[in-house]
RNA sequence: GGGCCUGUAGCUCAAUGGUUAGAGCAGGGGACUCAUAAUCCCUUGGUUGGGGGUUCGAAUCCCUCCAGGCCUACCA
């Protein structure tokens, strides 16, 4: 068993530009990953690009570039945006890397060698214009190909196919063994039901002839490897320590091992949920070396699915540049439940911004130092008496608050975290208005009261900043800065009375200014 | 055609078969002045998609229909 929290997301294909759809993907990577540091566990997050492929080829070729430079551009559009977002990941994984590459081909040779692969032949309908076999799917009402298809050829192809079939039983059984592996439990279903049906073995090549963007074959120069072998294998190729040969030295590898693997509904079935762990299972891995997947859901725009051809697509730099990084982190985390789809909406990441951060955690934070600094010259004192004690933590569920957003983080729901982290922030906005303190502070006999006061809000605010700085990193820093602590984010430190007596804060600037509704919208 | 998921307040979501279905936001009213025209208090708002059934008791379990989504399949 490994002790290392190691995340992956699924690769993004690198024949367009980003989209909310892959923001939204890697900030929750970024987040759970973030989570784990502040717990204090090792992390490695591994994100990056699948470049290979005949979109990539055809588009490459269609604006005369070579397919290397096309997917150099947009992997540089991706690197910027994750690099804006503040999504930190340890590796980046780029199906075009040697490295990579090399470790695609041994694979492959190791199952050839092994007679996990064989050689066959296909024949069916084949689309010249698409350059694709086109199956019963594709056929019309008349039961004819359609005219976008254009000329239809039948075609006799050779192959090499990946014996997928016989494994089908152990899946079955490993799924039914462990239901932790795949979340939330209503996908597991769904895969099983899959699995059930599962028939026929997979076709992994591609003739070189067809299709020459692509990762060749070893033992076969004719064929180039189609992106099962290439894009799942970054998962271990990229990971430290792997290496495919039978009898390698995995203690490296092992120690990092299995990945929690962030991937959206689309990828389960069949890609991630059937051929990746049979992948795995070829090449030797034990049943409790397979990978947990969490598949997260979708974000809609207006109730129906974001597609280029709806001309919906929702840019995450527009929006990261209209209203800031953190603004758009905090509406992609708080808005959604992980694992459900969600409705996209401008308005209602502007209304959760100022409702949650400007009014409630922003405010609090301002009206927090400026009583300090009139009352106290922003000097703390901590409480002693055994009333004070009591009021406060009578008042402000700091524990409570703390415990149940590790809980929620354990299962994934960030969401539910940062509703935890917010309940903290309402306590606090109502113990001032219940304390005044403002009229404690004209009684010279309060002062006791007064202090306590204001060194429970004070704390309280040092705690959330320390809950909220796996989705608001920057503002969290902001939050400490302006409290006068430099001191790394831990969950351990998410309890109460830990500041000073004599602590000096720092003076209030807004962390998240208001959004006015007047900004230009989209 | 088969399978799976979803449907609860205007919006986002809660409610091991058990008080009168709750919370946040939005809407309405009031209070306060430390604060980013913020905050706090009160409040409007529901045939739990429809209809049957099981039960002392159903948002929850069963059947059926409707709407949306996803997966899958060689009927014509």
């Amino acid at each position: 068993m490994s002790d290392t929290f190691f995340i992956t997301t699924a690769i993004d294909y690198t024949n367009g530009k980003p989209h909310i759809g892959h923001a939204y993907e890697k900030v929750l990577a970024d987040v759970l990953a973030r989570f784990q540091r502040l717990a204090g566990r090792p992390v490695f997050f591994l994100t990056g690009v699948d470049q290979h492929g005949q979109k990539v080829q055809q588009s490459a070729e269609k604006q005369g570039v070579n397919p290397q430079e096309f997917v150099d551009t947009l992997t540089a559009s991706f690197v910027a945006l994750w690099d804006k977002l503040d999504v930190r990941y340890d590796r980046w994984a780029a199906t075009t890397a040697p490295s990579h590459k090399d470790c695609v081909r041994k694979i492959l040779q190791r199952l050839h060698d092994e007679g996990q692969l064989y050689k066959a032949t296909r024949q069916g309908y084949y689309s010249v214009r698409q350059e694709q076999f086109l199956t019963d799917k594709e056929r019309g009402e008349d039961g004819q190909f359609g005219p976008e298809w254009g000329e239809v050829v039948f075609l006799e192809e050779e192959n090499y196919l990946f014996r997928l079939a016989e494994h089908r039983d152990w899946l079955l059984h490993l799924l039914d063994q462990n239901p932790h592996l795949v979340q939330p439990d209503f996908r597991r279903a769904e895969l099983r039901n899959a699995v059930e049906k599962l028939s026929g073995d997979l076709t992994v090549s591609r003739p070189k002839a067809r299709l020459s963007w692509g990762i060749e074959f070893p033992f076969d120069p004719d064929f180039v490897t189609y992106v099962w072998f290439d894009a799942l294998v970054n998962y271990i190729s990229f990971a430290p320590g792997y290496d495919p040969a039978p009898n390698a030295d995995l203690s490296e590898f092992r120690r990092h091992w299995p990945a929690l693997h962030l991937i959206g509904k689309d990828i389960l079935i069949p890609a991630h949920g059937v051929y990746w762990p049979i992948m795995l299972k070829a090449l030797g891995f034990k049943d409790s070396e397979i990978p947990t997947l969490l598949v997260h859901g979708w974000w809609n725009i207006a109730g129906s699915k974001m597609s280029k051809s709806l001309g919906n697509i929702v840019d995450p730099d527009v929006l990261a540049d209209r209203y800031g990084p953190e603004a758009l982190r905090y509406y992609l985390m708080s808005d959604i439940a992980t694992g459900r789809d969600a409705d996209f909406s401008e308005e209602r990441l502007v209304q959760r911004f100022n409702a949650d951060l400007a009014n409630s955690l922003g405010n609090l934070l301002n009206r927090t130092l400026n009583m300090a600094q009139k009352y106290r010259q922003g000097v703390l004192t901590a409480p002693s008496q055994p009333e004070h004690l009591d009021l406060v933590r009578e008042a402000l569920p700091v524990e409570a608050a703390a415990a149940d957003y590790r809980a929620a983080f354990e299962q994934h729901a960030v969401h539910q975290a940062l509703e935890a982290a917010f309940r903290l922030v309402a306590a606090c906005n109502q113990f001032i208005d219940s304390q005044k303190p403002w009229a404690v502070a004209k009684n010279p006999d309060q002062a006791g009261l007064l202090d306590a006061i204001l060194y429970a809000l004070a704390d309280s605010l040092r705690v959330t900043a320390i809950l909220i700085s796996p989705v608001l990193p920057k503002a969290a820093r902001a939050i400490f800065g302006q409290l006068n602590l430099d001191a790394p984010f831990q969950i351990e430190d998410a309890r109460r009375g830990l500041l000073p007596t004599g602590h000096q804060l720092g003076t209030p600037t807004p962390v998240f200014p208001r959004i006015e509704p007047s900004a230009p919208a989209a």
